[in-house]
DNA sequence: GGCCCATGTGGACAGTGTATACACTGAGTC
DNA sequence: GACTCAGTGTATACACTGTCCACATGGGCC
């Protein structure tokens, strides 16, 4: 497969140095990363990292963005696979909750059977940091996010949401599913089963998309 | 108020290295804590801190214990001021859904104002990790969760919710605020002003509260 | 066929956490 | 009042890290 690994140089030593780092990174995440494991990993001398990537920080986010393109395929293969076997005759409106429960469910069971790797995925998602709360639709946006986005307009286009419920649905959701994912990760659930995280993962996307289908009460509109 | 800084013996170094971690954790978070800073900090060398702390991570849990505790007193604070501001005659469900708010936007306006302390505070919640995934009332439960225990309990005791929506209510909860602020510390929304993520914040504690409230779909029920 | 330049190597430097051995000090005891 | 001793801080050293600099290599283009 590779050329021959005792030449002097590498040859295709860009895309090895992000294969070792996603190696490596698979367990003990992105913390554990250090420049001279991979490039150890890789055969070569850790200098020569620098003729493919600025710095650590460099190598490691482009690992990273690898991490997310797959966290995204993830969740398209939890949507379809919701999808398919849902009620055909559930019409429109329950697709697009179908599709809404595929994100969230995408994303958390990614998180229970690739930690590392998804902790690794979250080093992207500080990027897009400019601008305005609600990311609008163009190329920075995180392809994870993208499905979040829209699956929710469908919801709106099937009239699930009104118009104003749909207005920055995407944070409470995204809250939800982000925050059991990190807490199934790093924090008190960590060391739960797998089986109890699913099914606690499942209530908690059940429970946001009520939330956000649920009339706004008149007192929170009053708030200040 | 110290004795004498140029004395051999410090007099008081465990509180001063805890307090000099919080000092440089406050910006930069738990990452950028050095052993050597932080006893650089308190006018000492590096080996001291050994007669106090086990090695460096000992040292940066027993900060992340102030952290914790300054974080639930954040929470009791913004709970009594709602409280405060609210209807009298609201009754004890009122109350108890005020009580449930104080707690999630406690913990979001904490994370929005100390996100270094909130991010060293976060390292003490992996640890009552064994056991139940609803963790039961005993010593072992953080302050900042058990306040969102006792706010759930006295929606129950309301009637606001039924005993079975109760039953893990606190993990859609505690997800969505803790994703919440996850995001807004570290996570896209890292450079949002903070009167956005104060209001953005709001609406996610409010729909998570509406969706714990919401009768459980038949379809949910079902699912495998 | 000779050269060039992208790519990899070697050595060095400042910084880190930590182990091991030593120095100082204050309180308690004869 | 001198002695001891445990507690606390220091000094030195080691393995490790990321990164800079100067040099070595060799495949592709003129």
């Amino acid at each position: 497969m590779s050329p021959q690994v005792t030449s002097y140089h590498h040859g295709d030593l860009r895309p090895a140095l992000i294969d070792a780092a996603l190696d490596l990174a698979r367990e003990g995440g992105p913390g554990g990363l250090r420049l001279r494991e991979i490039t150890r990993a890789a055969g070569v001398t850790p200098n020569a990292a620098y003729r493919h990537f600025e710095d650590l920080d460099a190598l490691v986010l482009a690992a990273a963005q690898v991490a997310q393109h797959r966290l995204a395929a993830a969740m398209r293969e939890q949507i379809d696979a919701l999808l398919a076997d849902a009620d055909a005759d559930a019409g429109a409106a329950g697709a697009a909750v179908t599709r809404l429960r595929g994100v969230g469910l995408g994303y958390i069971h990614f998180a229970i059977a690739e930690p590392g790797w998804f902790e690794l995925a979250l080093l992207t998602f500080d990027q897009h940091a400019s601008g305005e709360p609600t990311v609008t639709v163009d190329a920075q946006v995180p392809p994870p996010f993208q499905l979040l986005l829209d699956a929710l307009d469908d919801m709106a286009a099937a009239s699930v949401l009104t118009p104003q419920e749909r207005v920055d649905a995407e944070w409470p959701c995204w809250s939800a599913v982000h925050g059991f994912a990190d807490m199934a990760t790093r924090g008190p659930l960590k060391h739960q089963a797998p089986e109890v995280l699913s099914a606690l993962g499942a209530h908690v996307v059940d429970r946001i998309i009520a939330g956000i289908s649920q009339p706004v009460a008149a007192s929170e509109s009053a708030e200040p």
